[in-house]
RNA sequence: GGGCGUGUGCCCGAGUGGCUAAAGGGGACGGGCUGUAAACCCGUUGGCUUAACGCCUGCGUAGGUUCGAAUCCUACCGCGCCCA
């Protein structure tokens, strides 16, 4: 490979501070044979990681591919300060106990994506050094930075002029996140573009030591389900990596179709001519397509097409599988009880009377070919019986009629 | 340390003594339509119950004034601004 896959490592990516350098860090590795350390930091904030993390990690293992070494950032110690970026208020504080669950979990996740060899993977708790300074340590670290190039961050900036506070220890955050770099001595570094400044503070943190400064990629951000936002599970607008085959398909079905284009080229290895041209062709067929791509990597070609087969005859052919719902007998009055409640039964109890009494009036229970809107409506019901309750409610945005079929108990 | 503001339901935001479970918007949810997409239309959006124009909870927290408070008073807390 005579571009030591320099192509293949600067496709997708939003910008490469920079190419030039990146060229020649690859051509200084094959040449001493030293791979290059690849930084990614996360910060274990929430427990699960999504589809949004990766196309970063996909970037990621193309380096492994390539003989390089990923250099995964546990972010323990950062985790605890709270990166403020994109964030329009401060970002409340995680105990450690949260933050190592989370961080055990992203491990497991993230070797889904990786190549978890040794030779290859390397992880660091930043706590190894962050937590070793002291404060002289600190102030010798700030002193590298000004409060005036903090302050031409955006977000920082925006929220300052906006007089909304900003904890000293949030300003604090692109400096600590980069000294990890000069700590590991990262070639490069990987990140989503809300990154960029955070990285390329850890650009000049290695200057300022001697380091030979780390190439910064910038990868675009994945929009989650609604169209809209980044995927965030805050934004519960995400697609877990463990989900199940089913659940990556059907949740990849109902994202906008605007976002068909972008998910293709940030989750998949399709050349962006056919994706286009198969998009133009059949929006429907390119989403089951795409559906079925982005799960393999954590499910495998055969359970994908299973779930695809599953989806097409679960939605295709309108006829959906029946989820049980129990009634005590002793709800029961002459067979009968009111139309409320066989709701209520059906939706777990978990949303309120009220709730289910609204629900019916406005039509959402179908029974016996008929929508009684009286919440009190008295039903006969017998076993085996099916009904439609609204939609489901667990499972994020998938929306999926509830389908009921009546068990007396 | 002093002065002045501000704090409303999931979010934004009206509301300065009774007609306010609280305008309006967003979001969300339910229905229609559909490709579990988008767009659009309709409805709902604190809880409980004997379902009743009944009860409880509710406008930062705790008290107080009043027949009656989100609305007035006091203290406290958070946030912000100005002065020192």
């Amino acid at each position: 490979m005579s571009d030591l896959g320099l192509e293949i490592l600067l496709a997708g990516c939003e910008h490469v501070y920079s190419d030039v350098e990146l060229k020649h860090k690859l051509t200084k590795s094959a040449r001493d044979s030293r791979p290059l350390r690849v930084k990614l930091g996360m910060d274990p904030t929430a427990p699960d990681i999504h589809f949004g993390h990766s196309v970063v990690l996909r970037k990621l293992r193309q380096f492994q591919d390539l003989g390089h070494k990923a250099v995964l950032i546990i972010g323990d110690f950062t985790a605890r300060i709270g990166d403020p970026t994109g964030r329009s208020e401060t970002r409340r504080m995680l105990s450690e106990a949260d933050i190592r669950t989370n961080a055990e979990t992203y491990l497991a996740q993230a070797g889904r994506v990786l190549d978890t060899a040794p030779a290859k993977f390397e992880v660091r708790w930043n706590g190894e050094w962050l937590n070793a300074m002291n404060f002289a340590d600190v102030l010798k670290l700030t002193g590298r930075m000004t409060v005036g190039q903090l302050l031409k961050r955006d977000d920082f900036r925006k929220r300052f002029e906006a007089e909304t506070p900003i904890g000293l220890h949030e300003f604090l955050y692109p400096l600590v996140q980069g000294w990890d770099s000069v700590c590991i001595q990262a070639d490069v570094e990987l990140g989503g573009t809300d990154q960029m400044y955070n990285n390329l503070v850890g650009r000049d943190l290695q200057v300022a030591v001697g380091q030979e400064p780390q190439v910064v990629m910038l990868l675009p951000l994945l929009r989650g389900l609604d169209g809209e936002r980044k995927m965030s599970k805050s934004y519960g607008n995400h697609v877990a990596l463990t989900d199940s085959a089913l659940d990556m398909f059907g949740k990849t079905m109902s994202i906008a179709d605007t976002l068909l284009g972008e998910w293709y080229a940030l989750l998949t290895s399709l050349q962006r001519e056919e994706a286009e041209a198969a998009i133009a062709a059949h929006p429907m067929e390119a989403k089951k397509r795409l559906a079925c791509l982005v799960g393999e990597r954590f499910h495998g070609e055969a359970a994908m097409r299973a779930a695809r087969a599953e989806w097409e005859a679960a939605f295709g052919a309108k006829e959906l599988s029946a989820v049980d719902v129990v009634i005590p007998a002793a709800e029961l009055a002459d067979g009968k009880l009111p139309a409320w409640k066989l709701f209520w039964l059906a939706h777990e109890r978990e949303i309120s009377k009220s709730e289910a009494r609204r629900m019916v009036e406005g039509g959402a229970l179908e029974i016996n070919g008929e929508k009684p809107s009286d919440p009190n409506a008295l039903l006969a019901v017998r076993n085996g019986m099916e009904f439609r309750a609204g939609r489901h409610r667990k499972g994020e945005r998938v929306k999926q009629p509830l389908i009921g079929r009546i068990v007396i108990g």
